[in-house]
DNA sequence: GTGAAGGTTTGCACACCGTGCAATTAGCCT
DNA sequence: AGGCTAATTGCACGGTGTGCAAACCTTCAC
């Protein structure tokens, strides 16, 4: 797959992900703050200048964006059935994503343990995700046949289901891949479907039962919850 | 509302807000690359020295992320009375948040342009979505007695109202406010709490008639091209 | 009113970031 | 081999962001 490629690319190819590695890697040992792009390159072995050929920040090294990973997505969108609901086709999609995935649990694991200890990070993270969201925009607006600047649905579609995957994979995170990735992407598009109604209230299917809880509990009994600090740095 | 503080921290508000002002204002004229942070400093009247006391970068002046505001919705959300379903309270209380913001139409129009013209300000945006969202999903958290960290729910509803909100606002902007920002938003949840049903099939009782005004003279230059290229800025 | 206490503003120094430019090096193709 | 093209590198330079200490307000107590 990478391999109908002249030297130059693959030398190329290989450089940025050795960059991005030690990016990552270098953070998750000193912390963001602690790590220069002088460091980076150096590890990498490449002069700072050509560091920034390949990314414009530290902060875009370590997200990463794959640039065919976008169009991959669009493809696949386009490929599913077409009589799928739109919200069907794109669980199935980033169920598909998911697979491959969780195979190199370990890395992403890290990747997102790293991101989540340096909140600075999060705006480009963010960023990212926006990116990807663009995307599926045009590519249900095509596929519904609606406007994207007319119509909530498509952005709508779209933001709901970008939200879902980023959730289960927080929350992916938080068990340390105990459950399946899948599974967890799969459940989070059921509620949506089902249109988020309250949780351990009333079936389904007699009207929304206003009648509540009654704090029953389902929650399993495992202490823990270390208290998660929330902060968010907003900026650079 | 604010008559009761001294004259220290009216003066300290006043330098903020102006701050905020001058660079919004500044970045509309020349661009975000060609207003660096010693111009907004002179424009309000303060060294650069003090803009960093105040925010941490030009991209967090003009982006805002109001303190006060977070503390409020949080509020909010918890005096909705008890037996609303957590994405109708959500919605309530985002729809009372649209009123007194579409008063302000012009500020939060010019805000928004801003924003989309200049995409290296998206990152820092979405940050500060990011961190409503955290505190939506603590107050939910809370309203529903569920356990954020091993809870999909709280999060999912949580991201769904801020993308229903935060297309709902798109929307607003690519329409020029011809459209009523409340009426938006309840589209957009009355869309999510439907589960995103496939489009075009089930007519809404009140056919929102997709009559639209041709496009005719309205706004030249502001939507990109349908091929836009989805470059975004991800990091400074 | 006066002065001490505690907060804010400011200048200065300094390290780091990010980019344009031009020279050099290395892969590619005939 | 030798020209062509693209990547790498050094250098210079302006902008960013922070620590520190002095100067400068408010506030409050006496």
């Amino acid at each position: 797959m990478e391999h109908n490629l002249g030297r130059r690319d693959r030398k190329k190819i290989a450089s940025r992900r050795s960059l991005q590695a030690a990016a990552v890697r270098l953070v998750a040992d000193r912390g963001l703050k602690h790590v220069t792009v002088e460091d980076i390159a150096e590890a990498a072995d490449v002069s700072v200048r050509t560091f920034f050929n390949y990314f414009s920040s530290k902060e875009e090294a370590i997200v990463g964006l794959d640039p065919e990973q976008a169009a991959e997505l669009r493809q696949s969108l386009l490929a599913r059935p077409a009589d799928e609901p739109p919200l069907v086709a794109v669980r199935n999609v980033l169920v598909a994503l998911a697979a491959p995935l969780a195979e190199r649990q370990e890395d992403w694991l890290l990747h997102m343990q790293v991101v989540r200890q340096e909140p600075s990070l999060l705006p480009s993270l963010l960023a990212s995700f926006a990116a990807h969201e663009r995307n599926l925009i045009e590519a249900l607006a095509e596929r519904t046949k609606t406007d994207p600047d007319r119509d909530l649905y498509p952005a709508l579609v779209a933001a709901a289901s970008m939200a879902a995957f980023r959730v289960a994979m927080t929350h992916w995170r938080n068990w340390e891949g105990k459950r399946s990735l899948a599974h967890l992407v799969e459940s989070a598009f059921a509620q949506c479907a089902a249109g988020l109604p309250a949780p351990l209230s009333a079936k389904p299917s007699s009207g929304r039962a206003p009648a509540f809880p009654a704090r029953g509990g389902i929650r399993p009994g495992v202490a823990a919850a270390p208290g998660s600090g929330s902060h968010i740095g907003v900026g650079r």
